[in-house]
RNA sequence: GCCGAUGUUGCCAAGCCUGGUCAAAGGCGAUGGACUCAAGAUCCAUUCUCGUAGGAGUUCACCGGUUCGAAUCCGGUCGUCGGCACCA
């Protein structure tokens, strides 16, 4: 049996919308809960991991709703940055992959000319979220108030937004080293070199420069490891370069072409003097930094002058380059003679060892060249010798007592130091260098450039800091770990740069129109934008009104309204209502997004809340979910493999996804993608729509019984954990009980022969609202189904009515019975033709009673239960089974919840039994039959009555 | 390396915070049975090991500790995953 999900989700989605459930309109009656999953970028299809979190989303909204809460659930795309300007390109180079990739996802051919244009790109997929993901998925988000970070009227609310900013002196400027292209200016180094031709993953590195005093000027090397200064033995110079001397402030340095202009880019007056080969300066001698020695200037070929400097100083301990160039020098006599180095200056030169690595001796560059069999300067394998010689260094070498006052530290902790030392005494400087040739898509190269004016926001503000983080204790964020982890989040923000140059879309920076606001900034302040969207997008505000005594009026409360309305021409009226709604929907109560937001989006989210507006209007809730997992890997949206959203509909149906979203795990942790689970998650909607036709097609027992006294009780409890479960966001419990725990339990029902209309009625209505949150379209087809009035969408979830424990007893043991019988049966290999069942005697039962009631008083131990019991003189007669029985007791009831027990001792079993014997018989094709273990007529050839403990009845098969 | 998360019975995944009722929910898969000409779907049962009476034994990455008692608390080790900044 399978029915068109197609076509029900189509028809419920339409009356929804035809009956404005998905407005939200501001109503001072009802409280109102505000929630937003953070705005997906405009990067390409969405795959099945981003509509686990949306999902989510939906609802919980969809859960608010049923339970009194007035629901603003808005949505809108995040479109700043290259994203957009990378797909068109790729389409108009006619990039045939990705061409491919766009109609495999449903784009059409005569579509694909516009997509040339990247507003068009982000129109086309603000288009194809909306519609074919989230209305597709059933979401009852706030259409109108749809809104992109590209629209102007966006754009003013972040230059708004950066105003306030300012204001609080939160805005700095300073110096940044970016890669910069002469004619371009700064460009965006990535892989999906939409600025770059080449170099893509280049990353910017940081040098030290050293100063090596010779006379009055200075050789300067660039290291990575300022470290190993201690090491230092004698001085890289390539006898075959060319270098020049520039004029830099009063002192004059030396290094190579390159290198000189580089430094001309990040450094003030700089100017090119004459040139100088490497040739005249080998058997120089230089004054090193920090350790204050002369060391020799020997010949090396290894040294690129297109690298750091040029230069380089040699710490052959360290260093497998330095290490194997020494040693070439010293094995070969000729080479020192051509450059005139007398054999004994040469000899002289001894490594000289600074840092201890655990599995390394005392020249760790040494023992890796002798590892990795390298035998002579230039073998390619250097390279990587290099890396891991630092690599291991780095993280766990400890500097050796060679390094006076930085001995003993970590290398780790001595760079920082030791790098810090020698800029403090004018002995370095910085300089920023790209690790690999960066060419700028005009055919010029990049390098690293300081720009002077680079804005940033200062997060590294303490006063900021310490407010946002006292906020957080008052938020209910979940998973709770990332309630304790945000404050060290928090305060490991700096100052971070929030505008860039170059091709980018995004909002102009207000205070200098070369700017453009990047992403990560444009994106923390903008749920409140939703109140106000809503009147750009139905044109009653435009871009033009929305000025800065605008936002701070119907945001902040500040000015007269009369004025503002005068100055910024919006009418009174939409101030007020405007003004209104922000007062009524903010603070956002919920903020959903995946876990890679936590330790950038979510922070600066709050900084910016925390930092602009007041008390009243701050975040209350932060819900973060896991991915979506292909086979290994994340599925990305770039590699374009997962399956397509509108496919997996097809196959699955909403519902049957939505379901398995809410199922299948945790929240908090990976899933891996897999479709075989999806279509469980298919039939069993299948399974539960047929077994609702199977409820009303059932006849009508008019009397209510027993197990119609189990059903409710039990429908009331799964709707009481369905109401915990919600309150901390738990769809995986809540739907456990929804989809499962009900199901069978009605399928228990029908199985004990219970079929009166009202029960089933009611327990329909409990269960069909219950599921309306994961998955309406189903939800509301059933609730249609049965005749329930309206729309269960807009229905309120019953109020759970009592569980009754011993009402519940009853069915447990008796299935407690059943599976005993098969244990039995399993272990004695029979087939059981006849079933005897004994109840507990009476004494026993009288034993437990007693038990129970100094449970509850606290005075329940085995000498005073046995006295007790003895006092009676019928037990007396069975002193030493009640002196046995008395033990098992107290130690059960120690153990396990009073509760149960109490259940236990409300239900007379012996009728109890006696009334299931015709369902027990048929279920388990045996004759059945019942006795107490007081009657002393039963038939019972093994004696096993015996056995018989309330609670636990025993069996005789035969 | 630093910060964080995580490791449960064939697979996925609850439980862990708040120790006992835990051989450990649920789902998937598998096996047997019912239904069917048959397949699928559905329903019932079983699914760590042993066991001709409802029991016993050994398990929750590994090692050690606390406790009458540990999957759960503490310490250590190993493995896996994520973040480490201008990238959304």
């Amino acid at each position: 049996m399978s029915y068109d999900y197609g076509e029900m989700e189509r028809k419920w989605q339409k009356k929804w919308s035809d009956s404005k459930l998905d407005h939200a309109e501001r109503d001072a009656e009802k409280p109102k809960f505000m929630m937003i999953f953070a705005y997906p970028g405009v990067t390409g299809f969405l795959h099945v991991g981003h509509l686990r979190g949306y999902t989510y989303t939906d609802a919980i909204g969809r859960y608010k709703r049923m339970t009194g809460y007035n629901v603003l659930f808005p949505v809108g795309t995040h479109a700043t940055g290259n994203g957009a300007i990378t797909l068109a390109s790729k389409v108009a180079n006619n990039d045939l992959d990705f061409i491919d990739y766009l109609v495999r996802n449903g784009c059409p051919r005569e579509k694909l000319d516009d997509l040339k244009d990247p507003m068009k790109v982000v129109d086309y997929f603000n288009t194809v979220y909306v519609n074919d993901y989230w209305k597709r998925f059933g979401f009852l988000a706030d259409w109108r108030r749809f809104t992109c970070t590209l629209y102007p009227d966006y754009g003013k609310f972040i230059q708004w937004q950066f105003r306030k900013l300012n204001d609080l002196g939160l805005l700095i400027q300073k110096p940044y080293y970016s890669p910069t292209c002469p004619v371009h200016g700064p460009v965006a180094v990535d892989a999906s070199e939409t600025d770059i031709s080449k170099g893509g993953n280049a990353e910017v590195q940081e040098y030290t420069l050293l100063k090596f005093k010779h006379g009055n000027e200075y050789l300067i090397a660039a290291t990575l490891r300022p470290e190993t200064v201690y090491g230092q033995v004698c001085f890289w110079v390539n006898p075959d370069v060319e270098y020049t001397r520039i004029k830099k402030g009063s002192e004059t340095w030396i290094v190579s072409k390159p290198a000189a202009e580089k430094l001309q880019l990040q450094k003030d007056g700089i100017t090119m003097l004459e040139p100088i080969s490497g040739r005249d300066m080998i058997g120089w001698t230089c004054e090193a930094p920090m350790i204050h020695r002369e060391i020799p200037v020997f010949p090396a070929t290894f040294s690129d002058p297109n690298v750091g400097s040029g230069l380089v100083t040699s710490v052959p301990s360290d260093a497998p380059d330095d290490w194997i160039s020494l040693d070439a020098l010293k094995n070969d006599p000729s080479m020192a003679e051509e450059y005139g180095l007398s054999r004994s200056l040469v000899d002289s030169v001894e490594p000289i060892s600074i840092i201890t690595i655990e599995g390394y001796g005392d020249f760790p560059a040494k023992d890796i060249i002798e590892r990795m069999g390298i035998k002579e300067p230039g073998d390619p394998r250097l390279d990587e010798a290099k890396k891991q010689v630092y690599k291991d260094g780095y993280h766990i070498g400890r500097m050796k007592d060679t390094s006076g006052p930085f001995s003993g530290m970590r290398v780790e902790e001595a760079k920082e130091k030791m790098k810090q030392a020698m800029l403090d005494s004018g002995e370095a400087e910085i300089f920023y260098d790209l690790t690999e040739e960066v060419v700028c898509r005009c055919g010029r190269p990049v390098n690293v450039k300081r720009i002077d004016d680079q804005w940033f926001i200062d997060y590294g503000n303490e006063e900021l800091t310490e407010r946002t983080d006292k906020h957080c204790y008052d938020m209910d964020m979940n998973p709770p770990e990332f309630y304790e982890n945000v404050h060290a989040t928090l305060r490991w923000f700096r100052e971070r740069a929030c505008v860039r140059q170059g091709n980018w879309l995004g909002t102009r920076f207000p205070f200098d129109d070369k700017w453009i606001i990047e992403a990560i900034s444009d994106s923390t302040l903008y749920p409140l934008y939703y109140i106000i969207s809503l009147y750009a997008n139905d044109g009653r505000i435009s871009p033009d009104n929305m000025t800065e005594e605008f936002f701070d009026h119907v945001v902040l409360g500040k000015g007269d309204a009369k004025k503002v309305s005068e100055n910024t021409k919006v009418p009174e009226s939409i101030l007020a209502s405007i003004r209104s709604d922000v007062e009524y929907w903010y603070p956002l109560d919920m903020n959903l997004g995946g876990k890679e937001h936590m330790t950038v989006h979510f922070p600066v989210f709050l900084f910016n809340h925390r930092a602009i507006l007041p008390d009243s209007m701050q975040p209350k809730g932060i819900l973060v979910n896991w991915y979506i997992t292909g086979k290994k890997e994340k599925i990305a949206k770039s590699k374009g493999g997962a399956q397509p959203i509108p496919g997996a509909v097809e196959q699955f149906g909403v519902d049957g996804m939505r379901l398995y979203y809410a199922h299948i795990a945790s929240m908090f942790v990976d899933v891996e993608w897999s479709e075989d689970n999806v279509m469980t998650y298919r039939q069993r909607l299948d399974r539960i729509m047929g077994t609702v036709e199977e409820l009303l097609s059932g006849g009508d027992a008019k009397e209510a019984s027993e197990i119609d006294d189990w059903l409710m009780s039990r429908f009331n409890g799964h709707l009481m954990s369905v109401r915990k479960a919600m309150e901390k966001y738990d769809l995986r419990q809540m739907a456990t009980a929804v989809y499962f725990e009900m199901l069978n339990d009605l399928k228990w029902y029908g199985r004990r022969g219970g079929n009166n209309k009202e029960t089933v009625s009611e327990a329909l209505r409990i269960w069909i609202s219950c599921m309306a949150p994961i998955t309406p379209h189903v939800a509301e087809e059933m609730w249609s189904l049965v005749g329930f009035d309206g729309l269960v969408s807009s229905a309120q979830l019953p109020e759970p009515g009592p569980v009754s424990g011993s009402a519940e007893y009853g069915e447990t043991l008796i299935r407690d019975v059943m599976t005993d019988v098969q244990q039995i049966k399993k272990v004695t290999a029979s087939d059981a033709k006849k079933i005897v069942l004994y109840t507990s005697p009476s004494w026993k039962t009288a034993v437990m009673r007693i038990g129970l009631e100094m449970a509850d008083n606290g005075t329940l131990d085995i000498p005073t239960l046995t006295k007790k019991c003895m006092a009676d003189e019928e037990m007396r007669k069975n002193g030493k089974a009640v002196s046995e029985f008395v033990k098992k007791v107290v130690t059960d009831l120690t153990r396990s919840s009073l509760d149960s027990k109490r259940d236990m001792m409300g239900v007379d079993e012996y009728s109890l039994l006696a009334s299931a014997k015709d369902f027990l018989s048929e279920d388990m094709n045996a004759e059945v039959i019942v006795f107490s273990a007081d009657d002393k007529d039963a038939y019972d050839p093994q004696n096993k009555s015996r056995a018989a403990v309330p609670g636990r009845p025993a069996i005789y098969l035969e």
